[in-house]
RNA sequence: GCCGGCGUGGUGGAAUUGGUAGACACGCUGGACUCAAAAUCCAGUGCCCAUUAGGGCGUGCCGGUUCGACUCCGGCCGCCGGUACCA
């Protein structure tokens, strides 16, 4: 008979719930673990069988550390503001908070449906005003230090919609609802300057263990390069401007400029001959987003100023242009072009006529750039030298005449914080009639985002707050000023910057969490979730994470110690699930069928937790075959708890056990859940074939399958140990080293690295004895026949390979 | 293009301080049970040759180091992820 997963399932669930079984516990006697799921946005379309797979990994951790003896901080809540919501209430009318209550509703019930071990008092919701005035506390926090400001910045504007759109929903210039065009237009907007830790949260990625790629990322997407800065005037003109370059030492080779086109200093040298070109190639450029500027990275194009920079080496003529492959964010906005070492200016060059010339030898600037290091010639005072010695002297050169230094630059820019939206945390800023502005204070946050009956664009840009007038004008109440409020809210990613810490004490009406709880608590031990936010949230939230620790508020440097990414899991058909392939698996229909437990094992069991792996009903049938045979070895047709479990140990099934605990222990303590439940399947294998089961095994094997397949093991564990207890908190296995390994092995002998016979021996046995062992070995002799022995190595316990010819 | 990862049976995957390749599972084949089927239990299952005994081949491809290579080195091919005019 096999075990109902209905019954199973709903009865601990309802016993976790009313006994409190996963109320975080803080006891100062015990160890501290903090196992966190990346929380999820509550969409329409419910839970994924994806979500379920790295939640179940935090699940099995926490529970083994329960048992271990740790305290264990696992909770969940939602990422709750976000685009849909508010797409969704412009189209239906509908309140986006009454749309997101009713997803979180249905998340929370598919997430409970699983079982995992929640300590659902610690739920949190971004939307929560409650929480939500702590996300608005930090910001003015970090207005206060300088690292928010605002700054003009181009948005896709849509006046067909009347609306700023995100970029995802601009597509080919129109927009993605109604196919209206969308221009580029500054608006001001704040900004964090998370360049200033640009540094810190390079280096600090030393101290963390985080795979290795995802380090990769952030390091690329910080780009931090080092070059030099230099200056050039140009002719005839007391101004001059400033280059960022990697390779100062192909200066000489310096045959033109380029500045982007938004550049401001273009007004000032551009000839009255050249205005008119100038112009229009910079109205061109404007209308092009900065995705269609790079798809344009083919045929680069570009006009001239009529002006001329002088090459500070050579005081040659320089001519300056105008070229969108010039970006205005990176560096100094201005290049020097080096054609015959750079394949940009190359590319650049040889479309425009301009001049190339080479200053290293190597390559042939008749084909391409040569990027390559090698002896400068056509350089004057640094010819002979190579790309190393040629930058040393040539910045020494220019920092002497006082015209260039040593300088660093990143790819990372300052984070734009404003969202012309409505379903987002108000920015808690007033811009008073008198032009000054400032930050609500404390007392008075959070500012609530108000109700509205209908959600409209402002037209003019600006939120759909705009158009709510009794709540953006505002009076100061002591000198009667007026003022209006910020109508841009904040990004999805604000709320997720600093989750973490609000989950340590979510009630906290004071502060946003008691210090004595961060200190016992922080960093996050463990924190799985998708690689898609390998970059952007989990650089945000080092960002926030860094600023609070220098406010001494967070006691830690870094917020997540251990990171790990789950892989995707596919359709059947190996493509990823969509609703328009057809292939989405819905987790409710496999809880129904097979119960919770048999997916959580089975999602362990498909491979490694990092892999992008097909779904396959059939693998999911295996895992609950497993779970049934579990069941049946331990329980009779007539429900009872078989005779073959006993208190007498008749040794048979000793090693395989204590082999079982080691490996299990280990691999799920490494997240190599598929080889521990393996593990748990060899022995179950054995079990079968024992005499009689005793005791101790039983239930030290209940206890380690209790990880993942929680139901079914608290039933196994009340029938067989009769306790009204749940399996929780039970002490975790221990094995014993010496019962590891038996004395006889299993040795193999070679004849020229090939295999040629097996023989068991006592694992002790001398080098001596075990080749003696091989060369008497019959099918050894065989071989051997007519062969000198030249060579023979002997691994004792393992192997003997013969060499002879 | 650049950065990172991967490539093992019919399938998902095990195994790397270099030492029995294919654990575990799915699938398949056979047997037991059954009137029969399902379920279950037991056995077999990398490929090729051979009636057996046995032999040969085998971890993407080519080469190297080694007594011995899935594992280390060099060169290719393919797939996946990230990123992209970053000066």
């Amino acid at each position: 008979m096999s075990f109902n997963h209905r019954s199973i399932e709903k009865k601990w669930q309802n016993f976790w719930d009313n006994d409190q079984t996963f109320k975080t516990t803080e006891d100062e006697n015990k160890g501290y673990f903090y196992a966190l799921d990346m929380f999820p946005y509550p969409s329409g379309q419910g839970l994924h069988v994806g979500h379920p797979e790295g939640y179940t990994a935090t699940d099995i951790i926490s529970r083994m550390k329960r048992a271990q003896g740790y305290n264990v901080l696992h909770p969940m809540g939602w990422d709750a503001f976000g685009l849909p919501a508010e797409q969704y209430a412009l189209d239906t009318g509908n309140d986006p908070a009454e749309f997101t209550e009713k997803n979180i509703q249905t998340f929370k019930r598919q997430i409970k449906s699983l079982g995992f071990s929640y300590d659902w008092d610690r739920e949190i919701n971004t939307t929560d005003p409650d929480y939500y005035k702590w996300t608005q506390w930090i910001f003015t926090k970090l207005v206060e230090h300088d690292l928010a400001y605002e700054a003009e910045v181009p948005v896709n504007w849509c006046p067909a919609l009347g609306t700023v759109l995100a970029n995802e929903e601009v597509i080919d210039g129109k927009s993605e609802r109604g196919g209206h065009p969308v221009y580029r237009k500054p608006m001001k907007q704040w900004m964090l300057k998370i360049t200033a830790y640009a540094d810190r949260l390079l280096d600090d990625l030393e101290e963390v263990e985080w795979p290795e790629h995802i380090k990769d990322m952030q390091r690329n997407w910080i780009g931090k390069s080092e070059g030099a800065q230099i200056k050039f005037d140009v002719k005839d003109t007391n101004l001059s401007f400033d280059v960022f370059t990697t390779r100062a030492d192909t200066l000489f080779g310096a045959t033109y400029a380029v500045l982007a086109p938004e550049s401001e200093l273009v007004d000032s040298i551009v000839t009255p001959e050249q205005k008119e070109a100038v112009e229009a190639y910079r109205t061109e450029a404007n209308k092009k987003s900065d995705l269609e500027r790079t798809d344009l990275n083919k045929n680069k194009t570009g006009v001239f100023t009529g002006a001329y920079a002088i090459n500070p080496v050579t005081n040659e003529d320089m001519p300056i242009w105008i070229a969108d492959y010039v970006l205005a964010s990176y560096g100094t906005g201005s290049i020097m072009a080096v054609p015959a070492h750079d394949e940009r200016d190359f590319e650049f060059a040889q479309k425009y006529e301009l001049l190339i010339r080479p200053v290293i030898e190597g390559g042939d600037v008749d084909k391409e750039a040569y990027t390559g290091d090698g002896v400068h010639i056509n350089s004057d005072f640094i010819n002979g030298l190579d790309q190393k010695d040629a930058t040393d002297k040539i910045v020494s050169y220019l920092e002497e005449k006082e015209i260039g230094q040593t300088k660093t630059t990143y790819r990372l820019r300052d984070w734009l914080f404003a969202r012309q939206r409505y379903w987002g945390e108000p920015i808690p800023v007033i811009h008073w009639e008198d032009g000054t502005t400032s930050t609500i204070p404390e007392e008075e946050l959070p500012v609530v985002l108000p109700k509205t009956t209908e959600i409209k664009p402002s037209g003019t840009g600006e939120s759909p707050l705009a158009v709510i007038e009794e709540w953006v004008n505002v009076v100061d109440e002591k000198t009667g000023m007026k003022g209006k409020r910020d109508t841009n809210t904040m990004p999805q990613w604000a709320g997720s910057s600093w989750y973490f810490l609000r989950f340590i004490d979510p009630h906290n009406a004071t502060q946003l969490a008691d210090p004595k709880k961060l200190e016992q608590w922080l960093p996050v031990d463990l924190y799985i979730g998708g690689a898609e936010h390998a970059v952007l949230h989990l650089l945000y939230a080092r960002f926030w994470h860094k600023f609070l620790y220098d406010l001494k508020l967070v006691p830690t440097k870094e917020p997540f110690q251990k990171l790990f990414n789950q892989g995707m899991i596919l359709g059947e058909n190996n493509e990823k699930m969509s609703k328009s392939k057809g292939n989405v698996v819905n987790p409710d229909v496999v809880v129904e069928k097979f119960g919770a437990d048999t997916l959580r094992v089975y999602e362990m069991f498909m491979g490694p937790l990092d892999a992008a792996i097909a779904w396959s009903e059939d693998g999911l049938e295996g895992s609950r075959k497993f779970l049934d045979r579990v069941w049946r070895l331990f329980i009779d047709e007539e429900d009872k708890v078989r005779d073959r479990i006993t208190t007498y140990n008749d040794q048979s099934l000793e090693v395989v056990y204590h082999q079982t605990v080691k490996k299990v222990t280990e691999d799920f303590e490494n997240l190599q859940f598929n080889t521990g439940i393996s593990q748990l399947m060899v022995f179950i294998n054995a079990a079968y074939k024992a005499e009689g089961l005793p005791l101790e095994y039983v239930k030290g094997f209940i206890q380690m399958l209790a990880p993942v397949a929680p139901h079914l093991s608290e039933e196994l564990w009340a029938k067989v140990t009769q306790a009204s207890d749940s399996i929780a908190y039970e002490q975790w296995p221990t094995f014993d080293e010496t019962k590891l390994v038996t004395d006889e092995v299993e040795v193999v002998f070679q004849v020229n690295g090939k295999l040629r016979a097996k023989a068991t021996a006592s694992k002790t046995i001398s080098k001596e004895a075990l080749e003696e062992l091989a060369l008497s070995h019959e099918k050894m002799q065989e071989h051997l026949e007519g062969k000198t022995i030249r060579k023979v190595i002997v691994v004792p316990g393992k192997l003997v390979n013969i060499v002879a010819n």
